[in-house]
DNA sequence: CGGTTCACCTGATAGC
DNA sequence: TGCTATCAGGTGAACC
């Protein structure tokens, strides 16, 4: 699933859970999620205190006091969850709910710190999840990491940027905009809201954005506006979905949405005046949405 | 090299 | 009820 402000919003429901508390142990359900686990995982990181969460594309970080880094990608169907309190049951108390797929816990840290014992419970029913350990002062080197654009959220991010990226480029700008090496954090649902708000056809050559002299496009600069303006506005829901996700069940990882274009098939374009209806087209294999009427 | 397709894995849902 | 087919928010590897 998530894209950047899911993880973003991970990130900021695990904080007061994982910050500053010592790691007594860390246990592994099984040896692998998409990838192995790294070797000595459970070593490198029991005993340990958490000095800060980060967050890097959809990448969640997890500062130790040791000069370590834990790398944890979400892939389509991870999340946390936070379990406050023993581990002893007391039914009908939903800070102690079991997860009902605990067939899929696959990575257990059990914490101690102010506010008592807790756990933070990594779950992923496909497995498309994985993480890494590396020294946080080689972090940009990590085979994950490294060559990830610009975030987003901050001031890399500009048209000038992108049109020396899409300069010369003939691939749709959907794919274009999912290369996390051109931007860092986008995925499926924010390309097609963002090239939604933008009046952009998905399958418009990314090169059509920028001038003979390698100039961005006022169109261009529109796009990159839609896509910091949506990230922004999803995180901001992100945040206030939060409370209620942790006084449900503790999880983090999935909240609801109300997207303008993402899975909208066949229901009217949400552009004022537009009246067209939102089509979906596949492109390299994934759904793409869009309003024929509207974006050119 | 740029761009596309495939593989990884389970669960939810639609249709028969 | 149960079977099958399809789809799902990602990304590294394999392939033209």
């Amino acid at each position: 699933m998530p894209e950047l402000p899911e993880v973003e919003t991970v990130k900021r429901g695990l904080s007061p859970a994982m910050e500053g508390a010592r790691i007594e142990r860390l246990e592994l359900r099984r040896g692998d999620l998409r990838f192995p686990f790294p070797e000595n995982f459970e070593d490198e990181v029991s005993g340990r205190t958490i000095i800060g969460l980060g967050r890097r594309a959809k990448y969640l970080l997890i500062d130790l006091d040791s000069g370590k880094t834990i790398i944890s990608h979400l892939g389509m169907s991870g999340s946390f969850r936070i379990e406050q309190g023993p581990v002893s049951q007391t039914p009908g108390d939903f800070r102690y709910k079991r997860s009902k797929d605990e067939k899929h816990d696959h990575a257990i840290f059990h914490l101690e710190g102010q506010g008592g014992e807790r756990r933070v419970i990594y779950n992923d029913p496909r497995r498309f999840g994985f993480m890494d350990i590396a020294d946080r002062s080689e972090l940009q080197n990590n085979a994950f990491l490294f060559g990830l654009g610009p975030e987003p959220t901050g001031n890399e991010l500009s048209a000038a940027y992108l049109a020396d990226r899409f300069a010369g480029k003939a691939q749709p700008l959907k794919g274009a905009l999912l290369d996390q090496k051109n931007v860092a954090g986008l995925g499926n649902i924010y390309v097609c809201e963002a090239l939604w708000r933008a009046h952009l056809m998905p399958v418009r050559a990314a090169k059509t954005l920028v001038t003979k002299t390698g100039k961005p496009k006022e169109q261009l600069s529109l796009l990159v506006a839609s896509i910091r303006s949506v990230i922004a506005d999803a995180i901001k829901a992100g945040g206030s979905s939060l409370r209620d996700h942790i006084q449900t069940d503790g999880s983090l990882g999935y909240f609801q949405h109300s997207f303008s274009v993402y899975d909208r098939e066949s229901l009217p374009c949400r552009t004022p005046g537009c009246g067209g209806t939102v089509s979906r087209i596949v492109q390299a294999g994934r759904s793409t949405f869009y309003c024929p009427d509207c974006q050119k």
